[in-house]
RNA sequence: GGAAGUUUAGCUCAGCUGGGAGAGCAUCUGCCUUACAAGCAGAGGGUCAUAGGUUCGAGCCCUAUAACUUCCACCA
């Protein structure tokens, strides 16, 4: 039994109630098919602090879209979920809310810090797959996934091993960026660049033999404390008898050297760069180079050090750099002060100024796993879509530097080395056993107590979800996937590090395809971000248009990795054209006899629905090649306009007539109707998965109960009818221009005229009869070869026909000559262009067969319509 | 400093391998025509940023310029 179809189209009423019975049915779960081939996405696992928002609506559409087209092509589609434990974010978000109960991580200790984390998670985690739900995304629930769960914690401990083994990972000072807020070191592309107003001081360094002074300038004077050198470049002349002296260090009973490095540039500042290798990495090189002591001055939290930092101990780095500044000018040391802009590093979470600092951390070496996926984008085995992003991938990858991977935090993955008690031993040992002794001397071991940066879990995520390191089935059958879909703001921080992470761990590249996509940004251009308070919330949208609005919207109008600007009339436009679809399959539905079965094609069908089925049959092929070339904009837009201006404003108009008068040429029309509509909805069905589903439920077809395991629509030879495509243009072109001169002598519809149409094309226009009684307000329609006795009428000339139509007393010769003439001087624009091009020798030696003859046939169509132009005004004269 | 992107109708944007400039919104005109006023039928509106070049032919390819955006690197 057929559902009925509601008078009004109200998303609300039914998108919850499909949701449910796709899940329930089981629709959604990927099975291990032998016969089928596999097509597979992992979902960029949304952090466990979010919640949705319209960058992962894009995401999830984007995804859905694509998984949606490939199950109904008959793939094994595997679309795999999960969340990201996140854990910066997530750390950040606990400890704030625990600050409000006035309790900090350390009062809980790790274990109860934990608890609270994992009862985090539970709350939190679950949240976004609601949501999720909210806008149709037909992934596998039941595989799945978070990065901190047990097999995703397996693989990224295995991964450890293997790379220590293989001495890609090793434990070494450098200088990193440290958050005093956070307190945790940060990695590169976790620190935000601002230009901010500061100033050059400029430092009178005496040295050590009373000959004079060195002049340095530094933007952080307060640094001084951890200098252990003064460095000139060894071309400049003006300081090469300094080299090796000794200076007095102000404010501090120490003496340093000057060192000569190419490193410092001889034109910029004074010349003499003060060197801190203990926070700045410039300096920390430099300092490496001349064997340079490191000397930390500064705190975890920024305060200067107990020790080195004299009198200035304890205090901030801003507030000790104000009372250094202060005592260097009453010592006469302070030479000047200028203005200078200057770039700071922030922190991405919190916002403050990160300190430089040289600190012992974890680190993967990069160069080597860097080759290969180089190789595999160069070769075009990987390919990004669009092209360009491979740019900044390869420039990343090929500039790559070694990856810090530890951080200072508690949530996250533990990194697996234990240190040994024993000064005298000082054994590290890396292993995945929980022990107490050193495995060399014997004596207490601690555990290092930081964990794993998020992206090293998020790296293995194509294949740790798959059950990897395990061999699984569905590790063997799904992996490697094929396309992954995320925005250009995270190639760096994630696909780079996957892709390299697969090959080297898998010995395959995790997925074919990347496809980019761009922000959403808010109605003025700008980033939606919580603290403009701009952001659009997703759910919002969906309870007032409707998810199907939301998603159509996020794909229309929008190329690939292109950016797209937010407007609620766009969403106004998606839920009118979903109106519009519900409102055409009503007209079907309810114009359908009793008895009406399945959609069967006619064996002789008339013109207009060879016609339609023609353009139905191009559609298919559009649709489906953009898909395939993941463009979906252009998809959406082939299916928008044929919905609408072909389907709806055409054909359901010209199955009107033929459906009162009833007998075989309504059932032919049903018929038709029904297949061609069958057929949309399938086509739309990824883009619009509710509205399609409810609808086709409602449809006389026994193909699916469900949309969602329909068979894709393919391009039939059989439905290609050339000739009717082309015969029925020629109505359609002739109503229009009939319609534009009633409209311009302000006819009312509902007046109907006396249409004489005089065409070579008898067939044709005598069996549209009915179409132009409808259509183009015909009262009396004849068709004839040659019209005769056409005094007081005007004529509407096309290349096909020409129609005359008494209009009385609304005809004004003058004024009908003087609209003649402009279309023959339109007409005589097109003929001179046209018979130009095809005078043109070059043109015509070098242009393509084909498009030959399309010119030449153009012409002829612009040369049969002068013709007629010109008859008519002959007559009149 | 390096790189990428953008520049097309009043607004937001499409325009796939070069073959007479498109959509939606907005504006204007006329319509409540039994699927739809969340609609129907029409109209107006563009030196495709600028200057060169390649080509029979350029919005599309090349070079330069300008403006805006973003990413990367960060000079004390």
């Amino acid at each position: 039994m057929r559902k009925e179809l509601e008078k009004t189209y109200s998303p609300k009423d039914f998108e919850d109630r499909l949701y449910k019975y796709w899940e329930e049915g089981g629709f959604f779960k990927a099975e291990r098919d032998p016969k089928k081939a596999p097509y597979t996405i992992v979902m960029p696992p949304p952090n466990i602090t979010g919640q949705l928002h319209m960058g992962h609506a894009l995401d999830c559409t984007l995804q859905d879209i694509l998984i949606r087209f490939k199950r109904m092509q008959g793939y094994s589609a595997l679309w795999l979920p999960g969340t990201d434990h996140a854990a910066l974010a997530t750390e950040a978000k606990i400890v704030a809310a625990m600050k409000e109960e006035g309790v900090t991580k350390y009062d809980l200790g790790r274990d109860g810090f934990m608890e609270r984390a994992w009862a985090w998670n539970d709350k939190y985690g679950s949240r976004i797959k609601e949501q999720q739900r909210k806008m149709g995304t037909s992934c596998d629930w039941s595989r799945s996934r978070f990065t901190m769960d047990e097999g995703c914690s397996k693989a990224v401990q295995k991964v450890f091993m293997d790379l220590h083994g293989k001495g890609l990972i090793y434990r070494g000072e450098r200088i990193i960026n440290w958050c005093p807020n956070c307190k945790t070191s940060i990695s590169d592309i976790e620190t935000e660049y601002e230009e901010q107003d500061g100033f050059f001081w400029h430092i009178n360094y005496p040295i050590a033999d009373g000959s004079g002074f060195v002049e340095i300038a530094t933007t952080r004077p307060e640094t001084l404390l951890g200098d252990s050198a003064v460095a000139v470049n060894p071309k400049d002349e003006r300081y090469t008898h300094l080299v090796g002296k000794m200076l007095k260090l102000p404010l501090t009973d120490r003496e340093i050297p000057v060192v000569a490095d190419e490193y410092v540039d001889i034109e910029f500042g004074t010349g003499c760069v003060k060197i801190t290798p203990a926070h700045d990495p410039n300096d920390f090189e430099v300092g490496q180079r001349h064997n340079l002591p490191v000397i930390h001055m500064m705190n975890d939290d920024a305060t200067i050090m107990e020790g080195v930092g004299g009198k200035y101990a304890g205090m901030d780095r801003y507030e000790a750099r104000k009372a250094m500044v202060a005592d260097l000018e009453a010592q006469g040391l302070l030479v000047k002060v200028e203005p200078h802009k200057h770039n700071v590093g922030t922190c991405q979470r919190c916002g403050t100024t990160v300190e430089p600092t040289a600190s012992l951390q974890w680190f993967v070496k990069m160069k080597e796993l860097a080759k290969p996926a180089i190789d595999v984008v160069k070769s075009g085995e990987l390919r990004y879509v669009p092209k360009r992003f491979e740019n900044s991938y390869l420039f990343w990858m090929e500039n790559i530097r070694d990856w810090c991977i530890s951080r200072q935090i508690w949530w996250g993955h533990r990194i697996p080395a234990f240190y040994c008690q024993n000064p005298d031993c000082g054994h590290t040992e890396i292993t995945l056993d929980n022990i107490t002794k050193c495995p060399k001397c014997g004596a207490e071991v601690k555990q290092d107590e930081d964990t794993l940066d998020t992206w090293f879990s998020s790296a293995l995520w194509p294949f740790s979800t798959l059950g990897w390191p395990e061999k699984t089935p569905d590790y063997e059958y799904f992996y490697p996937t094929q396309t992954l879909v995320t925005g250009y703001d995270i190639i760096t921080f994630w696909v780079s590090r996957m892709i390299f992470s697969g090959l080297e761990h898998t010995g395959e590249k995790p997925f074919k395809d990347v496809l980019i996509h761009g922000l959403v940004r808010d109605e003025l251009g700008r980033k939606m971000s919580k603290s403009l308070g701009n952001g659009v919330d997703p759910l919002e949208i969906i309870e007032k248009y409707g998810a199907d609005a939301l998603r159509l919207t996020l794909v229309t109008g929008n190329a690939p990795g292109n950016d797209m600007r937010w407007s609620e009339t766009k969403v106004t436009n998606s839920r009118n054209f979903a109106n519009k679809l519900w409102n055409a399959s009503r007209y079907i539905l309810m114009n359908l006899p009793e008895d009406f079965e399945c959609a069967k094609l006619p064996e002789n069908m008339p013109v207009e629905d060879k016609w339609v089925l023609s353009l139905y049959n191009d559609l298919v092929k559009n649709v489906t090649a953009n898909l395939e070339a993941y463009e979906l904009g252009i998809a959406v837009q082939n299916l928008y306009d044929f919905i609408w201006d072909i389907y709806c404003d055409w054909y359901i108009e010209l199955t009107k007539p033929r459906i009162a008068a009833g007998g075989d040429t309504a059932l032919a029309a049903q018929n038709v109707l029904v297949f061609v509509m069958t057929g949309i909805l399938k086509l739309l069905h990824p883009f619009m998965p509710f509205i399609t589903e409810e609808i086709w439920q409602s449809m006389p077809q026994t193909e699916s109960d469900t949309i969602m395991l329909a068979k894709w629509c393919e391009y039939d030879e059989a439905l290609n009818f050339a000739k009717e495509k082309e015969d029925f243009s020629r109505v359609i072109e002739t109503i229009r221009a009939i319609r534009v001169q009633r409209n311009e002598m302000n006819v009312p519809p509902s007046k109907k005229v006396t249409e004489i149409v005089e065409t070579k094309f008898a067939d044709i226009f005598g069996n549209a009869q009915p179409f132009f009684e409808k259509l183009a307000g015909a009262g009396e329609y004849t068709v004839v070869g040659k019209a005769e006795n056409t005094d007081g009428m005007i004529t509407v000339v096309t290349d096909s026909a020409r129609v005359f139509i008494p209009m009385g007393e609304l005809v004004d010769k003058e004024k009908e000559l003087a609209r003649l003439e402009k279309e023959k001087k339109a007409a005589q624009k097109d003929i001179d262009f046209l018979s130009g091009k095809l005078n043109n020798q070059g043109f015509l030696s070098k242009a393509p067969a084909q498009q030959i003859e399309n010119e030449r046939a153009k012409l002829a169509k612009a040369e049969e319509k002068m013709a007629k132009i010109l008859q008519s005004i002959e007559s009149l004269k």
